[in-house]
DNA sequence: CGATCGTTTGAGTTTGATCAAATGTGGTGG
DNA sequence: CCACCACATTTGATCAAACTCAAACGATCG
């Protein structure tokens, strides 16, 4: 089985064997999370770098008030604080949504993998202007479109995503959000969440159930969300 | 008169003279912007890294309808493209607000400014962060906050960027938006925007006319846009 | 002096929120 | 095995924030 963060390195370009080792050599802590424990918190020092092998978690913010926003999802291959060295707090939260395992990365780690010209490093360089790039589309995606295209987007980023490290079978993935969680990603509440999710099943676009999102019509659930591809800069975009 | 970026990066940390000299050499084409012109734009092929002067942009994404989000201000000394050299195409546009004088810079002058272990590139490096977590944070206040909530936090970050870089007079600043820019910033329609700028006024909190903000109590439109100025990592934030 | 652009106001509509309750669905312990 | 609990989903009904449409008003400029 390949290291998921090799895999998604691979859409931007090969790294060498030594690279490949150095990756698989770095997740030597490994820790398991359930749903619901932070990996970092917001506020907390900067802790060392994570790196999310299984499982899948959120990042988030908490307003006074109680009310949550999901900001984005942290899928396996994907880091948390990588560069974060430079930054005295946490600006933000990182949940666990499923049982998640992890690996920590020593400050010497992260130096080791990101520093250099290597594919490795330029390899995580492209990795955080993509979570760059998805962010900004979050933001036009809860401030411009409706309930349902939004809904359509976040599942046809899930779907592109989770696809690139080889965690889709078929039309299917396993994203185990509840429609809670779902609504403080979409920025809706719980019911109205209930409801566009009847209306995707109605249209025969995709289900969520237990978990489990089917899609099935993945080029008219693109259209509904208007999603292009482009900003996820897989420049492999075929997956597999 | 300070450059604007090395005004920025002292509230990260001090740049040796060195590194001023080579921001302030790195400045040399210099181009002047009209409103509504764009300085990049999506799908694009990345060229050469941008730093803003003088005057203010957006970065924005279009969809396929004409709805336009905004997705960030970009402000004096703030950057565009510098670590773009990664991707290949542009993911979003970008667009002068107000005249606008920017430097474009060449490849070895983005090598030569972000090199190496200084406080400069390390600097750079932050500003990076603080881009990325600003974005974050406009997830959150287009997502969850309500109208006047949301026009409160953005005049509070723009108050506080502006003032970071010393363009700031007493409790005013210049930001050179329509209505209509406004909405699109926040994801609202300019006839709502119109209504909440009255009832800001109303509530003797702010006041924009003609591009110049004014903020009559800080403390209690902070409050009312919930806005705690963490996210922005300026260490040193007394400004000026 | 039109023309253009931005702001303001009014009226009616819509999307999605809120409130409340019913209906599953597992798990756990007696 | 069943009663019970916690949690998630579903449905119905009402409400409110913000949108849309339309028009008037005010600057600024060639």
């Amino acid at each position: 089985m390949t290291h998921p963060l090799v895999r998604k390195l691979s859409h931007f370009s090969a790294l060498s064997i030594a690279e490949i080792d150095a990756v698989n050599a770095a997740s030597g802590t490994v820790r398991t999370l359930d749903p619901g424990e932070d990996l970092m918190a917001e506020g907390q020092e900067t802790q060392g770098a994570k790196l999310l092998l299984a499982g899948i978690a959120c990042r988030y913010k908490t307003l006074e008030d109680g009310r949550r926003q999901i900001v984005s999802f942290v899928l396996p291959g994907d880091t948390t604080e990588l560069r974060v060295l430079t930054l005295r707090r946490a600006d933000h939260s990182v949940s666990a949504l499923s049982p998640c395992r992890i690996a920590t990365l020593s400050r010497e780690q992260v130096a080791n993998l990101s520093d250099g010209e290597g594919a490795l490093s330029q390899g995580l360089n492209w990795a955080a202007l993509v979570d760059e790039s998805i962010t900004r589309e979050w933001v036009v995606n809860v401030g411009r479109r409706t309930a349902i295209e939004r809904m359509a987007h976040v599942f046809c980023e899930l779907f592109y995503r989770l696809r690139a490290v080889g965690l889709t079978t078929g039309d299917a993935c396993h994203i185990h959000v509840t429609q809670v969680t779902l609504g403080e990603t979409l920025a809706l509440s719980a019911v109205h969440v209930n409801r566009t999710l009847q209306e995707l099943r109605r249209q025969e676009l995709a289900t969520l159930v237990a978990g489990k999102l089917a899609i099935y019509d993945l080029v008219r659930l693109q259209q509904v969300g208007m999603f292009n591809p482009d900003y996820l800069h897989l420049e492999n975009a075929t997956g597999a």
